[in-house]
DNA sequence: AAGTAGATTGAACGATCAATCAACTTTCGC
DNA sequence: GCGAAAGTTGATTGATCGTTCAATCTACTT
């Protein structure tokens, strides 16, 4: 894309601020700290941003730009069914929690209860990035076709499996367990079977093929 | 309680800091504020907390206080349905997101992402809160008895209810609409629906009194 | 009335915050 | 190879950060 023409002290600025943010919060993260484990002077920095803020600006069109390439693809590459998908997109959250030892969840999720409230332009653009989210699994949910019921609304469907990733994940940090996490996962992966079987009772086509729900492994149930 | 123990002086501190820490956050709000806000001299404050991050501590504490009678005991008030206690529940904190237009929603998920990284009190405090809230939901679910499937474990759904209710708020927070949360409480009506066509199926004992699931007034569609 | 511990005052501290800017170097079009 | 634009340097700014503390006031004990 347009990754080409980014100038690399620009964009080692951005992916460490990104970075920061992530790991510490935004008002936690002083730009001193960016400008130090980015190898940069202050008057570089503002020579790219005016400010702060608009550095916080940035990092959020960076998240939108990276979301696929680094979250939807490799699934797509990896698993075929698109329900399948869904799964195997909330595994790599909770492959996230233990990898980053409950430390990290979702970038966007963190800064959109700390800076939504004041900047507009910030909200606007943690909306796109959740907005992204919800259409990317929305379009797998669509190509699932008849297996879930024609009464559910594909997109309000892909919002709560949004809600389940990050509430779950709120409360495995929390908890620094993965069992917030997983119960929540579990729970979706019950109303999906159902789903699926209330799918299958009233089908018009394709009689044979008649899947068992919920294939995959289930999480371990306890601690 | 221990209410009535508690000095006037320090009681308002702690009201005044559990407030701002609710609307901007814990490290966005500076201590000169809450001393201003309070009317309070700095010297009273660190007379009676050490420094900024034990006043963190004494107001989530202040939460576990006061969870029950602002929050768990009005619901059971008005609602005799156990089922329907979680959903009047959820409809406290749709309440709440309208009455701040969208800029406060849940003190606890605000600060979970925001300090449970470091300092490790606050996270127990967090983690205490939600464990709490989840505890008096899974009662409710607990007196729901078998209207609800045996195989279900009752805690795992408490957790995932309170799953729904911070991953709906933050999404709707993002949006300033009410459509995210609606549409995850939808899912979550539904889910229940399942749930309790299941149950309603195999049952062994009270044979009549086979309620409609989903009776009451499910959030509207649309804006 | 004297003594004392607790509560309150508010000026001041050093550290850190985001941000500035004039001087300097590099890159690139022509 | 020249001039201009783009990029970089880093010391420095004023504001604000969380915190301190000696002095003063208040309320209760003896």
């Amino acid at each position: 894309m347009e990754n080409t023409e980014l100038h690399p002290t620009k964009a080692r600025i951005l992916e460490t601020a990104a970075r920061l943010f992530f790991e510490q919060g935004f008002h936690a993260t002083g730009v001193s700290t960016i400008l130090r484990e980015a190898g940069v002077n202050s008057g570089s920095l503002y020579h790219y941003f005016p400010g702060k803020d608009e550095l916080l600006v940035g990092v959020l069109e960076h998240y939108i730009r990276i979301m696929r390439p680094i979250l939807m693809e490799p699934v797509e590459a990896v698993v075929e069914d698109p329900i399948g998908r869904v799964f195997k997109l909330l595994e790599r959250y909770r492959e996230g929690l233990v990898a980053f030892d409950f430390r990290l969840g979702c970038p966007i999720g963190n800064l959109a209860l700390e800076v939504a409230d004041d900047h507009a332009e910030a909200r606007r653009l943690i909306n796109q990035n959740f907005s992204n989210w919800i259409d990317a699994v929305r379009d797998w949910l669509a190509a699932a076709g008849d297996r879930l019921p024609a009464r559910v609304d594909r997109r309000q469907l892909a919002s709560f499996i949004l809600t389940t990733m990050e509430g779950g994940i709120m409360q495995s940090r929390a908890a620094r367990s993965l069992d917030p996490f997983d119960a929540s996962v579990a729970q979706l992966r019950a109303y999906f079977d159902a789903l699926q079987a209330e799918a299958a009772g009233s089908q018009t086509t394709s009689p044979s093929h008649s899947c068992s729900p919920s294939d995959s492994a289930a999480p371990t149930r306890g601690r």
